[in-house]
DNA sequence: AGGGGGACCTGTGCGC
DNA sequence: TGCGCACAGGTCCCCC
């Protein structure tokens, strides 16, 4: 259930795993995801090496040493499950599989595509909405496949300044939540973030995102980069202990704010407010409708 | 043209 | 225990 600090965190998992590793085999277990996968998508892989695992916004991108590029995307509940070359299980649903038979990993009803390794790793993707894909692409031409190429910045670089968002929201007649939400304009901002990040700046979802400009962009910008960098480094911590007990990736604890939190009281330092949800383009929004204005 | 709402899927948890 | 409903961290596409 993947928003971007834990695509990093599951990138950062893989990385270690997958660099530098032959693909020996691989098992693709259905026609599509949320859409079909090409159509010689294991035989492109098959043999290949990986050289890079890098991540735009909530996409993982293996970079293969004949110049393609496998482009990854986890939807709402895309995992990744690992068993070490050691045959190390690395499964967390004890239903399903049992970590003597590390073999059985990648045979789950979800389980949609196996990758066997040189060294005997194998990697699984697990998916059971089936909102996440798996493509192929050129190192090339990335920037232009049609998946990437409207993408805006990322919400940790240095391209997020408050003048950027005060040239993107100009004139914006849409809560500033469901602009936030467009990855057109931040990249790889989700539900979850764009609360925590507006209760951190003191900005109620519905304002206008046009009113934002002047001081709460900067308080918005500043916010932002520290909720997602914040997360990052609580994934990458869990990271640590995830992979030396279950190796379950894609997924970790995180405390949050406002975030699933209705009903209780506002965690603001002073503040007697009361935490509300609210549905704004069909998703849930929590806030503290006191401090946040 | 931009933005809201539905569509795509399965699983889970809750109230009755 | 079972059923039906609401809801879930994403994104695309269509229609107004």
């Amino acid at each position: 259930m993947p928003e971007l600090p834990e695509v990093e965190t599951v990138r950062r998992g893989l990385e270690p795993v997958l660099v530098g590793q032959q693909i020996k085999h691989v098992q693709q277990r259905r026609a599509d995801l949320r859409f079909p996968f090409p159509p010689d998508f294991v035989s492109r892989l098959k043999g290949r090496k990986v050289e890079a695992l890098r991540r735009r916004a909530k996409y993982m991108l293996a970079e293969l040493d004949d110049g393609a590029v496998l482009i990854m995307h986890l939807g709402m509940s895309g995992r990744f499950y690992i068993v070490a070359p050691n045959g190390q299980a690395t499964a967390p649903d004890t239903r399903v599989y049992d970590s003597a038979h590390p073999e059985e990993i990648g045979e789950g009803k979800h389980d949609h595509v196996v990758f066997d390794l040189a060294n005997g790793a194998r990697v699984v993707y697990c998916d059971p909405r089936r909102f996440g894909l798996m493509t192929l692409s050129d190192r090339d031409s990335l920037e232009d496949h049609p998946l990437l190429a409207a993408m805006g910045v990322e919400p940790t670089g240095n391209a997020l300044t408050p003048d950027y968002l005060n040239t993107a929201f100009r004139d914006k007649k849409t809560p500033i939540k469901a602009a936030l939400l467009d990855q057109r304009i931040i990249a790889g901002l989700g539900n979850i973030y764009v609360c925590e990040a507006l209760f951190y700046a003191g900005i109620s979802p519905k304002r206008l995102a046009k009113s934002i400009p002047g001081k709460r962009s900067a308080r918005l910008t500043e916010a932002i980069r520290t909720v997602i960098r914040r997360a990052i480094e609580a994934g990458g911590s869990s990271l640590r202990d995830y992979v030396q007990t279950d190796g379950e990736l894609g997924y970790f604890q995180h405390e949050f704010a406002v975030y699933g939190r209705e009903g209780e009281k506002c965690v603001a330092k002073g503040c007697s407010g009361m935490v509300k949800r609210i549905v704004q383009s069909g998703r849930s929004s929590f806030y503290c409708p006191k401090c946040q204005r």
